[in-house]
DNA sequence: AGGCTAACGCCACACTGTGGCATTTTCGTC
DNA sequence: GACGAAAATGCCACAGTGTGGCGTTAGCCT
């Protein structure tokens, strides 16, 4: 609950970042499964602390909450768990990552056709399809310490901003200008979505709201003061 | 034991919390001259530190220059300095925080009538008229330190998002959606004509480019694969 | 069984940001 | 011009995050 602006701390080594876009374990959302028990013990931790950090940032607050506790509950060493993260925003915005992770993949698994904006709400569409129950149980709380934590919602705006140039660098198209418009303005329209349902998050309504969130964009255009 | 200190500490900070989003300084842009002496001199440190941290970060880096050396170059104690500014990133942002807090007092002196877009617009290119050299001679730079850095970027967006909100609120109209979605498309417009005025920030050019920018929104929504 | 190697834990350190308190500087007033 | 009040500053100590070094453990492979 205390909300502090010890918020601005936790910048120092995330400014150091130099390899920022690097992918520091296997994406969640590729199926491989570890084979080697080693790899299966690896992957639970990071399970245990990316599950373990939504719940307890959930009561104390992100802020409010040393990386020590979380540490402390998982029984983790703090050098282990920057092995597995690369801060303490990272492992609260695991399941934001996730989705976008299995966004680009949906994308570049979609038949490209008609106009552009259908592609990208289509694929949207599809990947919250493709999420599982437990995604759906960690991703509300997520974006409930994203709204109370200006330090996340920097970290979350910034990996927001390198998947859509990710997405403008793989949808490749002569006209580069237009292509990046629609795309920031698709996930206006997400994040628009995202902030009707937060309150209470019914499960399953998500898609109808993005789908008038993208309705109205081309009404939005014409709007008189 | 240690716990009872924490404890007070974070209640402190939970009520200067309330002012994150708060100018710290007397805004910039706001045309009341200081009087008095003292005002005067703190002003002038403001400058001081603002100014030196753009061309020292830019000489050696953002991350790469801690900020003792900020504060060894302008001699001000490190006390001093977070009176005046809230983080290291805050003290570089200084260019951008001036930008859009102009631009809102200039969307309040703005006769609102017409389509919104437009409005948008205009205020912005009347934002761009009413800084001054100084300004124009401090903006690029800050503009490469973003990009060469994801901590400022991360600032930057989550500072652009903020004054988004307010704009809503300021621009109070029934449908709040499609409000928003337009003021998120103006934004990202306004990113793409920085990123394209970036490279060499030819001067007197981004009017054009904003121009072009916004010219392009319409037709990007109906863009084809 | 035993070597190899990835992962881990522990320690020390750099850096940012905050609170407490004494000191200096400026303002308003006599 | 002097003096008390208020404000700004400097100095000190500390919490918290993230990194590198290095010895130790535990799983892997033959």
């Amino acid at each position: 609950m205390p909300q502090c602006g010890v918020s601005l701390r936790r910048a120092y080594a995330y400014r150091r970042r130099i390899r920022y876009g690097a992918v520091m374990a296997p994406s969640p959302s590729s199926p491989e499964q570890p084979v080697t028990l080693r790899e299966r013990k690896k992957l639970r931790t990071r399970r245990a602390l990316a599950d373990t950090a939504v719940t307890l940032f959930g009561e104390r607050g992100f802020d409010g909450t040393p990386l020590d506790a979380l540490l402390e509950q998982v029984e983790v060493s703090r050098r282990t768990f920057f092995r597995n993260f690369r801060s303490k925003e990272d492992v609260a915005l695991t399941a934001v990552k996730e989705l976008w992770g299995t966004y680009l993949e949906v994308v570049d698994a979609t038949e490209k056709s008609g106009p552009l904006a259908d592609v990208l709400l289509g694929a949207m569409l599809g990947t919250l399809e493709r999420m599982d129950e437990d995604w759906y149980r960690r991703f509300p709380p997520t974006l409930r310490l994203i709204a109370g934590s200006p330090a996340l919602d920097g970290h979350a705006l910034r990996h927001c901003a390198e998947t859509q140039t990710e997405l403008v660098r793989r949808l490749g198209v002569p006209d580069r200008l237009e292509l990046r418009l629609l795309i920031e303005f698709f996930v206006a329209a997400w994040r628009c979505a995202l902030d009707e349902w937060l309150p209470d998050c019914p499960p399953g309504e998500l898609p109808a709201l993005l789908r008038r969130s993208c309705s109205s964009m081309a009404s939005s255009l014409a709007l008189e003061a």
